[in-house]
RNA sequence: GGAGAAUUAGCCUAAUGGUAAGGCAGCAGUCUUGAAAACUGCCGUGGGCAACCACUUGGGGGUUCGAGUCCCUCAUUCUCCGCCA
């Protein structure tokens, strides 16, 4: 959510800025209610300080013993005009969150201007392509054929996007996933295991509520709980209403969760195998920063996200999202893709961003500078989601033989194995 | 699931239905060569150029001229009972 006070003092700006993110909220909207607001929280409030003295004097007089019927009556009316107002101001207050909640954060200025991914830029890549010296056979078939996915059994049982991880398969994943999280915490994280369902207020906090109800899993029926679409929904909002010390910032955190969405509207190409799903496993990373340097923590936490491909052995490349194409909360955001030969494209693997304050004044997360209450920047990051990952390793490590070896990192938490040969 | 108790500002703690008192921590200033101490102000949110005003006692409602206080409801925590792993 932005600042309403920001907006009032350069609403031309904001209404720039958040067009470029295909906002269709009208910021000059949101100023009407404003100014209508403060007109009659002006009128309630010097009712309502007229009843505070009237009162107290009314309090004076019957202690003297005196009559007060009179101004007690009058009093009564003034009462009923103030529930009136109030009223009005509640409605109206209503409206104008409502909106607010559906205004995009703004972009920060160093993000490159553009309207789809086209107009991403590339600011790093590392590695080199891979190319196979014999015919590669794409994840699914590879992964079947080693017995490490069951795709036709987690559709019979969930249906399709539900993958069932099998023997070495759901070792392998689970060495992913130790693997990211034992480097985060040599990098000073701490980890946490979060619910995975979730009260309407942390989905809202997150900014996944209230414009993206139609993607999340719901437990409605007898409970208004939501199943995670990213362990950044419960891990953000653990400080919510609550101060962190200026001295823990940036505080960082991680953790493995399952991760539902329930991607309505994808459809193509893409479903194949491991590459979009409604369950999947990833390891996250979130930072509470403070605001003078979230843009520092940001480079670290990219930089982070980066060395864990590295060390797999994965080529990839880094690109800053252009202001058309960044999520709604973030005001800047880095994309890790891997290199897939045998797909023979980029597959995104990480999303690093920088929501500054806009979760945080959802959430009323805050530390104390010189004495000030403000609101923390808060930071997230893929570091990773397996499924693309695992896709990359299938493309890059099988042999000619049909078997595929394990990355180096990986062979510790596999027992010292070093491939996977088929049965 | 049942019974009881609790929830006041960053923290701790008061308040016969009469309009939130203190303390600690923090910030700024005075004093000081410097620091400490002491003193003064600030120290939740909103409105106002300002003087000021309003709101804020876990959330939401109600009674009342007036609610931290009385009533209803919800949440959370603690204690006990029951059930289950």
């Amino acid at each position: 959510m932005l600042d309403i006070k920001k907006i009032r003092e350069n609403p031309e700006f904001y209404q720039a800025e958040t067009a470029k993110k295909n906002s269709q909220v009208s910021i000059s909207s949101v100023l009407d209610l404003d100014v209508q607001r403060r007109k009659i929280l002006t009128e309630a409030e010097s009712l309502k300080s007229q009843r505070n003295s009237v009162s107290k004097k009314i309090g004076e007089l019957k202690k003297k013993g005196e009559d007060s019927s009179a101004i007690m009556e009058e009093m009564r009316k003034v009462g009923e005009r103030i529930t009136e107002l109030d009223n009005q101001i509640r409605d109206i207050e209503e409206e104008q969150k409502r909106l607010l909640m559906h205004i995009p954060n703004v972009p920060h200025p160093s993000c490159p201007e553009g309207t789809s991914a086209e107009d991403n830029v590339v600011v790093r890549t590392w590695g080199s392509p891979l190319v196979h010296s014999f015919t590669p056979v794409e994840h699914k078939t590879l992964g079947e054929r080693l017995g490490l996915f069951d795709f036709e059994r987690g559709a019979k049982i969930s249906g399709s996007g539900f993958p069932v991880y099998r023997g070495l398969g759901a070792r392998l994943e689970r060495a992913l996933i130790q693997f990211f999280l034992d480097q985060h915490r040599q990098n000073g994280f701490e980890e946490v295991v979060p619910p995975y369902l979730v009260n309407r207020k942390a989905m809202t906090g997150t900014s996944q509520l209230p414009k993206f109800e139609e993607d999340m899993y719901r437990c409605d029926k007898d409970d208004d709980l939501f199943l995670i679409p990213t362990a950044e929904v419960p891990v953000t909002n653990l400080y919510d209403d609550e101060f962190i010390p200026e001295e823990k910032l940036p505080l960082r955190l991680c953790a493995y969760s399952a991760c539902f969405r329930r991607e309505a509207g994808s459809y193509g190409k893409d479903t194949r195998g491991l590459l979009r799903l409604h369950q999947f496993n990833k390891v996250e990373m979130v930072y509470f920063s403070h605001p003078e340097r979230s843009y520092q923590d940001h480079e670290e936490l990219v930089g982070h996200a980066e060395n864990l491909l590295k060390q797999l052995g994965l080529p990839f490349h880094t690109i800053v999202l252009c202001k058309g194409d960044m999520g709604f909360g973030a005001a800047k955001c880095y994309d890790l893709e891997v290199w897939a030969p045998v797909e023979k494209r980029w597959l995104e693997v990480s999303s690093v961003s920088n929501f500054e304050d806009f979760q945080a004044r959802r959430g009323n997360i805050k530390t104390k500078i010189n004495g000030k209450n403000v609101l923390v920047h808060t930071l997230n990051g893929s570091g990773l989601a397996t499924p693309r990952v695992m896709v990359a390793i299938c493309d890059h490590y099988q042999q000619a033989d049909g078997s595929l070896v394990i990355p180096e990192v990986l062979r510790p938490y596999m027992g010292g194995l070093d491939v996977i040969r088929a049965k």
